[in-house]
DNA sequence: AGCACGCCGACT
DNA sequence: GTCGGCGTGCTC
């Protein structure tokens, strides 16, 4: 027997499955989607790998190797995953075995580990073994010791062994179970002084459906101690045994709620996602449309009918009270998996799926892989969210993985927002997905009013430059009527740093193209990109002016500013300085909810965030994520201005929004001021027909660096004809091109943009790229594709 | 990724 | 002559 091992090392050169011996004593338990630990090279070094195939043949002329050991019971990848996983490397351009480990949690990433075995006496007694007779080998040993192992390995005075060491580890404790005896009978039998005793038997005598109690809660909450209980033990009459738990990350507190009542509108999405047997429904509902009662009483359908669902979340909107929610409804049969998880917590959620215990999953991102059987229904909230891509290898688009699952099980795959991504209004407008709008608010309150606030006005002006009249004489009306606000500053493309008045200078990095950025805390200059810090200077190292100052609009600046011109106003900030510590974010918000009058923050601010006393909302700075160079940077505003309008007037009191812009005719803006979703689309839609992007074409973006400029382009130049040798007429390439920060780290950037329709030619050509970079890697070059790039600049 | 092989310069 | 530097290529 013969098994197709993907061994893990992620390279171009083994992203193929290698054949191996199966040892006769595993033939019977080996299976496919099992890990194992196989030999791989010349020396004897062990590796993980995933076992993608067995057979009673093998093609290969060579030696072949055996398995040396299973790393698994069970196979922790199905069927459904194992073919997900190759489609998936297919489609991003990465590593098959790269895939696959992204689907599982981070603690089935094998540790491997390097062990020198003394095989004489003498060389036991060495200073390098202690006495020992083996030792670990890592990276802490200095290169004159590695020299000396290698030479006695040559001698054969020492082994070396190589581990793979699984770090999936359960949980275990121990229990006290009843045993099938007569308790009161037994009662008789103690003697009268062991106390103790009898009130541990009396305590399964009053709880009969009692069948096991954790040791740590007898010993804790009813105060036994380990003498009593063991003596019971000892005598038979209850039985200590070690048991897997699951470590519950949050403690299941469970209030159960109940399900609201639909209004005809959400009647009406309801009827049509449960009948939508292998269909995608777009659901486009307004703030406050209640598209989540929909999915809970969706996800209730499916599971009556013995199916499981999946529910997708941006990591940010995973907050404890929508967790809560979907606990309250499905109670343990939830299964939640968030950033916050230590791996131990996360895998042992992972279990709880894989053995069905856990039907509901709701998670961000990663969470699409979950191992649901049976899956009845796929549902992405918030849809249009940019956090769905994963950014870095393999750079997958949860939503398209949930697409493919949703076909591989049949089942319906609902995709929700208020302002839908492009792409998928396009295919809900051409009948591809079904789309069903919601337009009206469950409690029937009216949208707030929004006002576009133009900067340029200087009857709009006041004494601080980041606040305008109009917010804030809102401000002042909002803090009087005791109500609260939220400030929201838009830092995409946008970041504090160092102007001198005189000649305009700003002080760079001197290994990014890029500025440095002011960071008061720590009271230096800073790189974004590379780490590089610097002192503040406080005369300009160019024209030796003491007229350097900040410039840029942060946080703190505009919390400073609303302190002057509000001096009573309680001021809670929210951005990545203060939400650093675990639990920081959720800790703020409760303290806005209690005391706050004003809520101001970035981008995390604008979600999902349901405050009843929040009646003004404003936006400081509407267009700064306009002024990028990215072809979605109009879709972004929209979709960011849509959503943060929709805080204001949650409940009873009617809302009022703020724009302050320098661009008030600007579509996005002017748009998302009336709340005009359909007339934004229309019109971003010609946009992208006349310059030929999604969802008309798709797209392709390669990422070419090295450490000299010149090498770098030669290469991107060289890739970029290749490509176009396979372009169709319609199709186009655009670049090389170098792109907004064209050198990070010293290594200099250039990318190209490939516009294509349906291109076999095409993909098989970028394959072949891939497959050649590997050799290019050797010399400097860093080559990197993205299908479908969220991130353009 | 690791590791071996191999081909060059600076040493006992 | 050999040790060891790194560039190149292979791993069932």
């Amino acid at each position: 027997m013969y098994a197709q091992i993907i061994v893990d090392v992620p390279t171009q050169q083994t992203n193929h499955s290698f054949d191996y011996l199966v040892p006769s004593n595993l033939e019977n338990t080996i299976q496919k989607g099992m890990r194992v630990a196989v030999p791989f090279g010349r020396s004897q070094r062990l590796v993980q790998g995933f076992v993608v195939g067995l057979s009673a043949h093998s093609k290969f002329s060579g030696q072949l190797k055996a398995i040396d050991h299973l790393l698994d019971l069970r196979p922790v990848l199905n069927e459904e995953l194992l073919q997900l996983s190759q489609w998936m490397s297919q489609q991003t351009f990465g590593f098959w075995i790269s895939c696959m480990q992204t689907m599982l949690p981070n603690v089935m990433r094998a540790k491997y580990q390097k062990i020198a075995v003394a095989l004489t006496p003498q060389i036991q007694n060495n200073g390098f073994f202690q006495g020992q007779s083996a030792q670990v080998i890592d990276n802490s040993i200095s290169v004159n010791m590695q020299k000396q192992l290698f030479n006695w390995q040559k001698k054969q005075l020492i082994d070396i062994k190589y581990l793979v060491k699984d770090q999936a580890k359960q949980l275990k404790q121990w229990f006290i179970q009843r045993q099938d005896l007569d308790y009161a009978q037994i009662l008789t039998e103690l003697k009268p002084q062991a106390k103790k005793q009898r009130q541990l038997i009396q305590l399964f005598i009053d709880q009969p459906n009692l069948q096991q109690i954790s040791l740590q809660q007898l010993l804790q909450k009813e105060h036994f101690t380990a003498a009593t209980i063991n003596a019971v033990v000892k005598k038979g009459w209850l039985t200590k045994v070690k048991q897997v738990v699951w470590r519950q990350p949050t403690e299941p507190k469970i209030t159960p709620t109940h399900d609201l009542v639909l209004t005809a509108q959400q009647q009406n999405a309801y009827q049509k996602i449960i009948n939508a047997q292998n269909q995608v429904v777009l659901l486009q509902g307004i703030t406050g449309s209640g598209k989540t009662e929909i999915y809970l009483q969706a996800i209730k359908y499916f599971l009556q009918q013995k199916k499981t669902a999946l529910m997708l979340v941006p990591e940010i909107s995973l907050t404890p009270q929508m967790v809560s929610q979907v606990r309250g409804r499905f109670g343990h049969l939830v299964a939640v998996l968030h950033s916050g998880l230590s791996s131990g917590e996360r895998y042992d959620e992972w279990r709880r799926i894989e053995t069905g215990a856990a039907r509901v999953v709701v998670g961000a991102r990663s969470a699409v892989f979950a191992p649901l059987n049976n899956l009845g229904i796929i549902i992405i909230d918030e849809e249009h969210e940019a956090s769905y891509k994963q950014e870095d290898n393999p750079r997958y688009h949860a939503r398209d993985i949930a697409l493919w699952r949703g076909k591989y099980h049949n089942c319906p795959v609902v995709l929700g927002s208020a302002t839908p991504s492009l792409e998928s209004r396009a295919r809900g407008q051409k009948g591809v997905y079904k789309l069903v709008h919601l337009n009206q608010r469950v409690n029937q309150h009216a949208l707030p009013t929004v006002e576009v606030v133009d900067l340029r006005m200087p009857a709009n002006l006041t004494q601080q430059p980041d606040l305008s009249l109009p917010l804030v004489q809102a401000l002042k009306i909002c803090l009087q009527r005791q109500e609260q606000a939220i400030l929201l500053l838009n830092r995409r493309g946008f970041s504090s740093f160092l102007l001198c008045r005189e000649c305009g200078y700003v002080p760079q990095c001197p290994n990014c193209d890029i500025s440095l950025t002011v960071h008061l805390q720590e009271h230096c200059l800073m790189c974004h990109y590379c780490g590089h810090k610097e002192a503040i200077p406080t005369v300009c190292p160019q024209c030796k002016s003491k007229k350097i100052r900040f410039s840029g609009t942060g946080t703190q600046k505009v919390e400073q500013q609303l302190q002057t011109i509000l001096p009573t106003a309680r001021i809670i900030r929210m951005d990545n300085d203060t939400t650093k510590h675990k639990g920081a974010h959720q800790q703020l918000l409760e303290r806005f909810e209690q005391t706050g009058d004003i809520l101001l923050g970035t981008q995390m601010i604008a979600k999902g965030l349901d405050f009843p006393n929040v009646t003004l909302v404003g936006v400081i700075n509407a267009d700064t994520g306009l002024i990028t160079n990215d072809f979605r940077s109009s879709e972004r505003t929209f979709q960011l201005l849509t959503q943060v309008s929709g805080r204001a007037g949650r409940a009873q009191k009617t809302g009022k929004v703020y724009i302050q812009t320098y661009n008030p005719q600007h579509y996005a803006i002017k748009l998302a001021a009336q709340q005009d979703y359909e007339k934004f689309y229309q019109q971003e839609m010609q946009f992208r027909h006349q310059a030929g992007y999604p969802p008309y074409y798709y797209l392709i973006k390669i990422t070419i660096s090295h450490h000299s400029q010149a090498q770098a382009f030669k290469m991107a130049y060289n890739i970029a004809k290749q490509v176009r040798t396979v372009l169709k007429k319609d199709e186009q390439l655009l670049g090389p091109t170098e792109p907004t920060i064209a050198r990070i780290k010293n290594r200099y950037y250039y990318q190209i943009v490939i516009k294509y329709r349906i291109n076999p030619n095409l993909l098989k050509v970028l394959h072949q790229i891939v497959n050649n970079v590997q050799i290019d890697k050797k010399r400097g070059f860093l080559v990197a594709v993205d299908n479908e790039p969220q991130q353009m600049e």
